[in-house]
RNA sequence: CGGGGCGUGGCGCAGCCUGGUAGCGCGUCUGCUUUGGGAGCAGAAUGUCGGAGGUUCGAAUCCUCUCGCCCCGACCA
């Protein structure tokens, strides 16, 4: 395609309102413009991104046993109702009633709409598993949308849901549509892990979130060094931490002075002893009741994992006050010896000797403090943040932490929808049974976005081939002078021939101006062609990921890029 | 929704405190020159200063209301 008659506004300067990599780098190479907060329109360029990435998305979901489908967007309210979510969903649920006053919503998601599809529709253990997926413009109305597409009111999603039979059925869906996963993001050339992701009430191992790796993302995620233990931070263990002072002797209880060392800092520095000997206590508020946590000094308490143990809706850190007036102590002194509190302790506490904790009463702390002959708890588990120290819980090897951008979650639903709308089919023996779930999203807009944050540099987007724009970009450098139109010509030609999408820059423009703006808009290869071809017989293929360089005849122009785009 | 900030030509900004008829860089248009990393010269166009009220002889500037957008927090693909 030319240049010249592609909508491409290319900006010099960075938007203001841009924050994020790519967010500036899709508004400045021309791939999008905001309508309004939330809501953008995708312009050639990221169209065909797109277009690229759902060709992918369809291939292997094809391979992965599913079929696509397209469901409404303006979803009836008695749906929602019937699933319990027309009440539960809350505001980001845009709702709206119609000239007959019939309450809607724009869908977010179309749990409610696809399992009416199928009670309505498959009636028997015969027609099953079925696994049926869309590609459609989603519609969320977020409280603050920012960072561009990546976290949009308005954005694209492949939605998916499965219904089997029975458990082991929908277990065997969920790993097909695991692998089709992995083969997915595989595919776009996309650095990426699939982490097992916090499955909440439900439990099991039945959820994975697949996350591009980008420095910039929003989640924290543990990845093994070893072994492809890969998991949230919410969710991420490790191996028992070595114990500071095992083998010791348990020591005489004693009491200290520590004036004004209230932090784990101060009082191991005023102590002369480790943070790994401290017994930090926390209070955290679990749906409005103080219980106090307990971890060691250096570790840090995973709300989640704590949310989860306490069976709480929500936990919060308790603020100085609360604190106080809930375990009569001032922050700083607590301790779990003759606690007030109920009392919960991360298990690496249960091991710990000798331990340093406060004295519940204002400037003290206790020395030799141990676990079962000073205090018990409530109960130990895992509480606590795995960092970089720990090791994984698979195989041993180290841990690193490092951010992602979530792409991709597949979940297994269970019966939760079913049952909620009455959803069955008769099995062999002629009962009524609930269909068994899976649900599984890609955001496709957002990974656009992940790529661009992943792949980028100075100069502007470094795209993977497989989701390029185009394949090659062609720099048509013709002057006055020099007229090298009809090698361009040639060229293009030849390269399409190959099956090559082709961007020729064809504009009256200069030079440095046709540069800067490949550059910017990031197409893996650039083939330049100017006077040097008309002095040298050859043309410069140029990679853009490497600034790799190759001057070659024009025959064979096909051969390089093919070979610098693998 | 709570907290912070911003709306001035297509983009990036100054002017506002201390009212006096709007400016800079980039971009756009015309002509000439130039043409391998965002050109030079000459000329030109483009603003209801987000909107509505108010104060004032006079409002981009002060006051009130309103709309939109951005950033931080709770939510999420």
């Amino acid at each position: 395609m030319r240049f010249s008659e592609l909508l491409i506004p290319t900006l010099k300067e960075t938007p203001a309102e841009a924050e994020v990599v790519s967010h500036q780098l899709l508004l400045r190479a021309g791939f999008i413009r905001k309508l309004t907060s939330g809501v953008y329109s995708y312009l050639p360029l990221a169209l065909r991104c797109l277009r690229k990435f759902e060709a992918i998305i369809r291939e292997e979901m094809a391979r992965g046993g599913a079929q696509e489908l397209l469901l409404p967007m303006v979803q009836p309210a008695d749906l929602w109702r019937e699933s319990g979510r027309w009440r539960k969903y809350g505001p980001e649920l845009l709702r709206f009633t119609d000239r007959h006053e019939r309450e809607s919503c724009l869908g977010p998601t179309h749990e409610e709409v696809i399992t009416d599809l199928v009670r309505m529709n498959v009636h028997s253990y015969r027609d099953l598993p079925k696994n049926l997926y869309q590609i459609q413009t989603k519609f969320r109305d977020e409280i603050r949308p920012r960072f561009g597409l990546m976290r949009g009111r308005e954005f694209i999603m492949k939605d998916g849901y499965s219904f089997d039979a029975d458990e082991a059925g929908a277990e065997a869906t969920y790993r097909r549509m695991y692998d089709a996963y992995m083969r997915i993001f595989a595919r776009c050339g996309l650095a990426f892990r699939a982490v097992e992701a916090d499955t909440g009430t439900i439990g099991g191992s039945f959820s994975h979130e697949f996350m591009v790796l980008a420095d910039t993302g929003e989640d924290t995620i543990v990845v093994c060094h070893g072994c492809d233990y890969a998991a949230n931070l919410e969710k991420a263990t490790c191996r028992p931490a070595p114990v500071v002072g095992a083998g010791e002797p348990p020591a005489e209880l004693e009491k200290v002075a520590t004036p004004g060392k209230r932090s784990v800092a101060e009082v191991t520095e005023f102590l002369g002893v480790s943070p790994k000997r401290l017994i930090k206590t926390l209070v955290y508020l679990a749906d409005g009741d103080p219980v106090a946590v307990l971890v060691r000094g250096d570790h840090e308490v995973q709300p989640v994992k704590l949310q989860n143990l306490l069976g709480a809706l929500e936990v919060e850190l308790a603020d100085d006050a609360a604190v106080q007036e809930a375990a009569g102590v001032p922050v700083g002194y607590l301790g779990p010896v003759g606690c007030r509190l109920r009392v919960v302790a991360d298990l690496e506490v249960q091991r710990m000797v000798n331990a340093v904790t406060g004295a519940n009463e204002p400037d003290a702390h206790l020395r030799n403090v141990n676990p079962g002959r000073d205090f018990t708890v409530e109960q130990y588990a895992d509480l606590r943040m795995v960092t970089e120290e720990d090791r994984c819980p698979r195989c041993g090897a180290g841990l690193r932490l490092t951010r992602g951008i979530e792409v991709g979650h597949i979940f297994k639903l269970g019966t939760a929808y079913s049952e909620a709308m009455e959803a069955t089919f008769l099995d062999a023996e002629g009962k009524q049974r609930h269909f068994v779930m899976g649900c599984y999203g890609i955001g496709v807009s957002r990974t656009i976005a992940a790529a661009i944050e992943q792949n980028h540099d100075a100069d502007g987007i470094v795209w993977p081939a497989p989701i390029a724009p185009f394949a090659v970009t062609v720099l048509d450098l013709s002057t006055r002078k020099d007229n090298v139109s009809e090698v361009v010509d040639g060229i293009v030609q030849d390269l399409a021939a190959s099956g090559l999408d082709v961007l020729v820059d064809d504009r009256n423009e200069r030079p440095g101006i046709k540069f800067k703006d490949a550059d910017l808009i990031g197409i893996p290869v650039r083939v330049t062609v100017g006077r040097r071809y008309l002095s040298e017989g050859r043309v410069e293929v140029r990679r853009r990921r490497d600034g790799e360089t190759l001057n070659v005849e024009l025959a064979g122009v096909v051969d390089a890029v093919l070979g610098l785009l693998t």
